[in-house]
DNA sequence: ATTGTTATTGCAAGCGGTTGCAATTCGGGT
DNA sequence: ACCCGAATTGCAACCGCTTGCAATAACAAT
């Protein structure tokens, strides 16, 4: 290989270009597909192609000024490195799978969104596997195996506990996002959804509120539960009846306004939500169906604060996931950086108020 | 490595399942992250890694007998290509990104939640790209080319033309979902805003209304262009006059909400948005902040039918896009099945009948 | 100048599948 | 039994990048 002048290492990033341009011509048309490889670079600038797979890894022995050389030569090139190709070497594709139940809930909308735009500022990109209604996580395993992700983050849905242990056997990482396992020793994410549902009780009784009722989510989610057993065991801490609960297969607005309904038949005059869309859904029950109004006749706590809680309507009291930092949690584990100790993240929520909750005193919403 | 008896291809599987355990465990602990290769099964059979290729590819020549024997073998061994690898040779990741703006508006979550689904059961599986605000469709292509994906997406956001040829011509797909590009030939999938803009004219104009405004969405959004276009051209035809026009940056709930604040100055009795969620900020600003009524003073119709706008306290009549035919053609699109003749998909729209636009002379909502 | 160290670089063997080509096997016809 | 073409199968060379190891270059010390 005489490979001509360039060897010399010219400081002309000129001529370095000038081939570029050049050489993806000709690839080009040799095979429209085909885009620049590392030996493409490696040959333009007379050095092996190790030298150019070690100059875009940080961990790797090369001098300085051949790495400089290279990274400029190849970004002139427009040269970056296969991912496929090298997470086959790697065995780490850097890329990790978010798996989704449905996103009608906007909460899991946000959620998707953000992970997946940390996920990308943390250099992975993410695989998403949207989950049927009654789909079984278990079922994308799979597949996941076949793109040999870094990570799953399971968001929503309930998943195998034997399946999610083999699975981190592996060598893989499953992290669960705002969901627990109760014996399984997997890394998640969650809120205080025990807390949170305790200060929604604390909120009503605060405000007078005497015949309080909840309306559960999925009896299946983690989530659900805590919420559930704060409620209770808050009530109870305080001395105060347990006005009725009804239970919910999808935890969707449907099923918040059936609840709604259903409940009402035990006169309740305060209503917690196991998350915002259902309680979006109970208001819609309690003043189109019932005649009654929020909150001078009805007071309703959500949970999740998702954007449509806000919304003049409904402008709905509820306790706050704190989405960005959860999502900064989940990131975390992704990459490992936080030591494996910390299986499980809790963060703190927070209570927002608005006018579900106004005091029976204070001014009428019509 | 005598790899004693199994060669001879019993046709017990009974046994071949036993080894398959076998097999995994100590491999699986030689390397956690290890799991079955074309080679281990290969061996364990007593053929060529080629037939195991073979087996699991359609097109490949090989007996129908051995194809059975190593596709029976796999199951029970748990064996699945691994499509990173096979990718590599292939050239085909059978990975398609999906890009995405923001997933606030719902209409787009549930796009999104279909579109993979979909792609899923087409063979692929979908590589997400949430663009942040502002973010340009442009600054992830490196991104894509580093995963070599077969296709991209992209739904919504505004993308430059030239870029998208470029990778058009470098040989991936380039689908646009509920966009187009005037002059490129890429191919899209839509629906008829045009016709769906006329569509809510006729029925404005049909239950007598007379003043009829538009809020506006993206001005650099095709879909917002042909929606005003359907609505401007409509009213001309029929020789009405044109109340009023708002422009806005986001297509939010918020910027509904001040668009029917800005177009109140203008007396209209009907406002078309230009999306659903516009609407509904638009609704909550004629209740909340006008102290008007819906449809009384002022009907609306939205665009897209988002699960949200069937809820009771909006009830809005809307202009139906039919997700599901769009999430097909796109899928037939990327899977090539139907020819490249057609390069636009154009869907026929619908419009739904709510209360937000019930006769004036009909009951009063309250 | 010579030798010892250390920092750089190249070589070559993978990673797990795919595939053109040659070798082998299998039927069938005579 | 023998030969021929078609159907199967194995061999080996990739796909694009990583990495252990050996070779070379660079530089300091004696």
């Amino acid at each position: 290989m005489h490979c001509d002048s360039n060897a010399s290492g010219v400081n002309a990033t000129e001529s370095v270009t000038y081939r570029a341009v050049e050489k993806v011509m000709t690839n080009g048309s040799k095979d429209p597909k085909q885009v620049l490889t590392a030996r493409d670079v490696a040959q333009l600038m007379g050095v092996s192609t190790s030298m150019i797979s070690r100059a875009f890894n940080p961990e790797a022995s090369i001098s300085p000024t051949m790495r400089k050389r290279i990274m400029e030569a190849s970004a002139a090139l427009g040269y970056r490195p296969n991912v496929i190709a090298r997470s086959l070497s790697t065995r780490s594709s850097k890329i990790v799978a978010i798996i989704v139940g449905t996103l009608e809930n906007p909460f899991y909308a946000q959620v998707l969104e953000k992970l997946s735009r940390e996920l990308q500022l943390a250099g992975y990109q993410s695989l998403l596997f949207s989950l049927a209604p009654g789909q079984d996580v278990d079922s994308q395993l799979p597949f996941l195996v076949q793109y040999n992700v870094d990570a799953v983050v399971i968001v929503s849905a309930s998943i195998s506990s034997g399946i999610a242990n083999d699975w981190t056997r592996s060598g893989r990482k499953v992290i669960l996002f705002n969901r627990t396992l109760p014996d399984a020793s997997i890394p998640s994410v969650c809120c205080d959804n025990f807390t949170g549902a305790k200060l929604a009780v604390d909120h009503f009784v605060e405000r007078g509120r005497r015949r309080l009722a909840f309306a559960a989510g999925r009896r299946d989610t983690s989530t659900n539960a805590e919420r559930e057993l704060g409620f209770i065991s808050r009530l109870a801490e305080l001395g105060k009846p347990f006005a009725a609960k009804a239970d919910n297969p999808h935890c969707s607005f449907q099923d918040g306004y059936n609840a709604a309904l259903k409940l009402a038949a035990h006169k309740p005059d305060a209503i917690f939500f196991a998350n915002d869309v259902m309680a979006l859904g109970g208001i819609e029950a309690i003043r189109k169906e019932l005649g009654l109004n929020v909150p001078d006749d009805i007071a309703v706590i959500g949970f999740d604060d998702i954007p449509m809680a806000a919304w003049p309507t409904y402008s709905l009291t509820t306790i706050r996931q704190p989405l960005d930092a959860m999502v900064e949690s989940a990131v975390d584990l992704v990459s490992d950086q936080s030591g494996v100790d910390e299986l499980r993240v809790v963060h703190p929520v927070q209570l927002v108020e608005r006018a579900s909750t106004k005091a029976t005193s204070d001014e009428k919403v019509p």
